[in-house]
DNA sequence: AACGTTATAGGTGCTATTACCTATCTTAAG
DNA sequence: CTTAAGATAGGTAATAGCACCTATAACGTT
């Protein structure tokens, strides 16, 4: 099962807003409405669904106003369709160069609507999936450690050893890791020692440098 | 002066293929022109240009199928318009339901072809932005160390306390540095102390967790 | 010409990490 | 129940980094 998408409506219609509500929530979508732009752009900041509908003609708030609006938000990276009754050549190009990735007209049928919410969704899905596969190949070339390696490395140690490591990536002394979890500052450095030696480290500092190394991985311990 | 973008035309029709490209250079834009599918996925894969305007009907490889096989390029982020005669509403649907950021209809005017070029291309900037500011922080956060303030520290050090610097993040140790670059073991001494100095490191094997900490913004020395 | 910075090299001593040992007690696996 | 692995603690010794000192030669700036 794939993860579950979050739509936002924001449509004056009570009618049209319950019936696309009960389209998409049956088609798997988890739904939020909003009868108005107002309404619509706090359910945006506090929930950030993944994609929104959005009439234009609204009270309070039109939809164009709404999407200069969100597309100002910081980090955001959801979707915007609008769905309008303004169905002429000049009201489609408004809209599409206010920035939304699409743009349906009224009447709307299931299957143009279903496409082209799946399409959105999965480009999305596309971009932000590279770009953590980015984030991901920077950091390793950075720490010149791969988040495989790392939890492999992690992997073979003990409890201890890692809660060890863990402080040593903070870069506590023995002395002071000894003073923080109450033990002798002799198996401290015998935990140090061990680890050092199950993993076959070379050179001095090697336990605090690998430490450093798998830092990021080693957080959440 | 901004930056100039690339624009790819991928047209069968010599006179409109020439006209888009003579508006589009006038408005400061790099033109590439290609005219049939085939071709257009060759620029695409060598040039990578920012924007990609597409007719549907050509030869060899039809819009449909370019648009298909460009998606599926790896680290693409570059932006697609469909420019057709097919101005049916199915047609539009299908366009965009193939993932095309835009669907302009011919004959176009050049006020809505300059208005789509430009929003997609603000738009794409503003996420590719996001993304790399993402980046940026993701990767100051694994190693508390932000570029600048790496730059900064490097820019205060000598050249030999930096030539040190580069071997120690290299986990080499005073030894193996003096072996290295022909100096005497107390001279590299020296050097680790008085950066330690300069810039006021507590603790112990501080220079150690600098040198690895400003690594990546040492590596280009 | 004088001064400050840098690069070079050495002396001395302190401290922290490392290596390798033994030993006891607990816990998990067989 | 026996055994292996882990967590705890200590002894001893070597090593490496660190702090602080002097000293000379080169180099650039004022």
């Amino acid at each position: 099962m794939s993860k579950q998408y979050t739509i936002l409506v924001i449509e004056d219609e009570l009618i049209l807003r319950e019936n696309l509500k009960e389209l998409l929530t049956i088609h798997g979508y988890k739904m939020l409405t909003a009868s108005d732009g107002e309404a619509g752009l706090e359910i945006i900041k506090n929930d950030s669904p993944d994609l929104v509908i959005c009439d234009i003609r609204m009270p309070k708030l039109d939809g164009y106003q709404l999407l200069k609006e969100v597309r100002e938000l910081p980090e955001n990276f959801m979707c915007f369709i609008f769905l309008s009754a303004k169905v002429e050549h000049e009201d489609i190009r408004f809209g599409m160069n206010m920035g939304a990735d699409d743009y349906l007209t009224k009447p709307v049928n299931s299957t143009d609507l279903l496409a082209a919410i799946e399409i959105r969704l999965s480009q999305r899905d596309k971009l932000l999936n590279e770009l953590s596969d980015r984030i991901n190949r920077s950091l390793t070339d950075k720490l010149d450690m791969s988040k495989e390696d790392s939890e492999k490395i992690i992997g073979r140690l003990s409890k201890s050893e890692i809660r060890i490591l863990y402080y040593v990536a903070q870069e506590k002394s023995t002395q002071e890791i000894a003073d923080l979890i109450f033990l002798s500052p002799k198996t401290v450095e015998n935990h140090r020692h061990n680890i050092s030696k199950k993993l076959d480290l070379k050179g001095g500092h090697s336990v605090l440098t690998l430490a450093l190394k798998i830092k990021p991985y080693l957080e959440a311990k």
